[in-house]
DNA sequence: ATGCATGAGGA
DNA sequence: CCTCATGCATA
């Protein structure tokens, strides 16, 4: 309701620039991306999962969320920076009492998932009818179809899309606008224009750096066990 | 690190 | 039903 406590609508760039020294300094000072988010929760009484750290270092969540919890990392960060005695505020006490209630897990095979990609590619967002029918020739149950169109919608939001991919994504409503002053975007580039510095070449493909030699013997792997 | 799931909120 | 934020469970 308060007008923005939105003091600054960082940039992809910013964010970027945030998750990588958040995951540096995080491992540097030893803690585990459960612990920050147990932390957190302590701190401010809001709690994340594993999961969510997770996402966030890795820009896996969409822009609005990053904001949003971008502040709170912040603080824990100085947090963490400043004090010597930051104890064991990351008193795990997950009071697992699930109700047995949540359904297991059901896991598509990797053709069927084949299978499903291509109907994504036909149709993002298939109707209720429409997705009946794929549940019925995939064998499986509606609300397992719907519900993995609902998370491969989802996963095309995400800030940092895996690039190469056929200009998907862009297909959707993409309204994670990168400039909340309402600048003229360049329809299809909106979430993945994370690259700060890609003057003139942009390689198509990104995967060209793979490990190199992996790794040499006599060399750094003494024991890191330490 | 990620796949399938839940639930709140919105038409 | 959808989107969106989020996470259990698992790869």
């Amino acid at each position: 309701l308060y007008l923005c406590p939105c003091q600054d609508a960082p940039t992809s760039e910013e964010l970027e620039q945030f998750a990588k020294d958040l995951k540096h300094k995080r491992i540097m000072l030893g803690f585990t991306q459960a612990d920050v988010g147990l932390a957190l929760g302590t701190l401010y009484g809001k709690m994340f999962s594993q999961t969510t750290i997770c996402r966030f270092e890795a820009l896996q969540l969409s822009f609005k969320n990053m904001c949003k919890l971008k502040p709170l990392l912040q603080r824990w960060l100085n947090e963490a920076e400043n004090t010597d005695n930051m104890q064991e505020m990351c008193n795990a006490e997950q009071v697992l009492a699930q109700a047995r209630k949540r359904k297991r897990r059901t896991s598509i095979e990797t053709n069927v998932k084949g299978t499903l990609e291509s109907f994504f590619r036909k149709c993002v967002k298939p109707s209720p009818q429409e997705i009946s029918q794929i549940a019925e020739d995939l064998n499986l149950d509606k609300d397992v179809v719907r519900v993995w169109f609902c998370n491969r919608r989802q996963k095309g939001k995400r800030l940092l899309l895996p690039f190469g991919n056929e200009a998907e994504g862009v297909m959707y409503d993409m309204n994670q606008s990168l400039v909340p002053t309402g600048l003229p975007i360049p329809v299809t580039s909106q979430g993945y224009s994370l690259t700060p510095s890609p003057p003139v070449y942009m390689p198509p493909f990104h995967k060209a750096e793979m490990f190199p030699p992996a790794l040499q013997p006599g060399l750094s792997m003494n024991n890191s066990s330490h």
